[in-house]
DNA sequence: TTAATACCTGCGAACAAATTGCAGAAGCAA
DNA sequence: TTGCTTCTGCAATTTGTTCGCAGGTATTAA
């Protein structure tokens, strides 16, 4: 067969609600539970916040989607194949912008040169001031 | 007079329960709300935990202590003059190690200079694998 | 196509963490 | 000491997340 739908090929059942789940990550970029199931909720109302919750777990332990935490407490999640930026967290306007994986190179290989430790540069979260809120 | 206590000097009413908070946060290193009510309650078991999350809230707003995101939801406190290292959170045994501060100082002139953020060094955590489980 | 069987979903309850309102207590200046 | 204001303790509330269960549905094999 061609074409195996990628969360039957993980093992998951494709239902409308988990597909729904996979795509409104995918689209938001960067998204907490409560955002996810709200754009999903955009197109198909009835779906439970639980579900979601659920999805998001799930989808996470096949490696379809990964959370990172960004501050404020909640987990926001991500489309894996998307995760090639760092976070650029704003506390003063709370934006998150990105940067390249690329700008923490030197500093990931002084971690590990140094100090033996193995950043995992997808799960960070960086806190500063953006560039429109330290004029 | 020689000696005005350092709550004091910020406009702060001088309580036994916000001395024991500061206290407890400076004698902890990183510490949730909870384990500095733990703290303080071990040896003043009346401390209500209200007390506790309003006194950090209010000694962060004259600086006495800081907060950081360590993942897992909840805020870490320090105490504002010894946050002289980054926190290497390592995923899998979930210890904290430091590394000083200017292990990140190229990496934060590179945000700096090629994408005007201004990053907070003393608030952010970094996430990987430390030495002693990456073997 | 149908039937069997996991797996999923929706719902409500349960839970934990953090916050708030209020009344009384305590710190502080005069 | 008096009086004002802030702080504390308590209880209730809010918010974010998980869980149990009963019914529904995707999937496989007949």
């Amino acid at each position: 067969m061609a074409k195996q739908h990628e969360l039957r090929e993980k093992g998951l059942r494709l239902t409308p609600q988990r597909e729904l789940v996979l795509q409104a990550v995918r689209e938001l970029g960067h998204a907490t539970p409560e955002e996810v199931a709200e754009k999903v909720r955009s197109t198909h109302p009835g779906i439970n916040l639980s579900t979601v919750y659920r999805n998001l777990e799930t989808l996470e332990n096949v490696g379809l989607v990964l959370h990172t935490h960004l501050g404020h407490g909640g987990a926001t999640y991500h489309a894996a194949e998307e995760l090639t930026h760092l976070h650029l967290v704003c506390s003063v306007c709370g934006s998150i912008g990105d940067a390249p994986i690329e700008a923490a190179a030197n500093f990931v290989n002084t971690l590990s040169d140094d100090y033996g430790f193995k950043t995992d540069v997808t799960h960070f979260a960086i806190y500063g001031t953006c560039q429109k809120c330290s004029k």
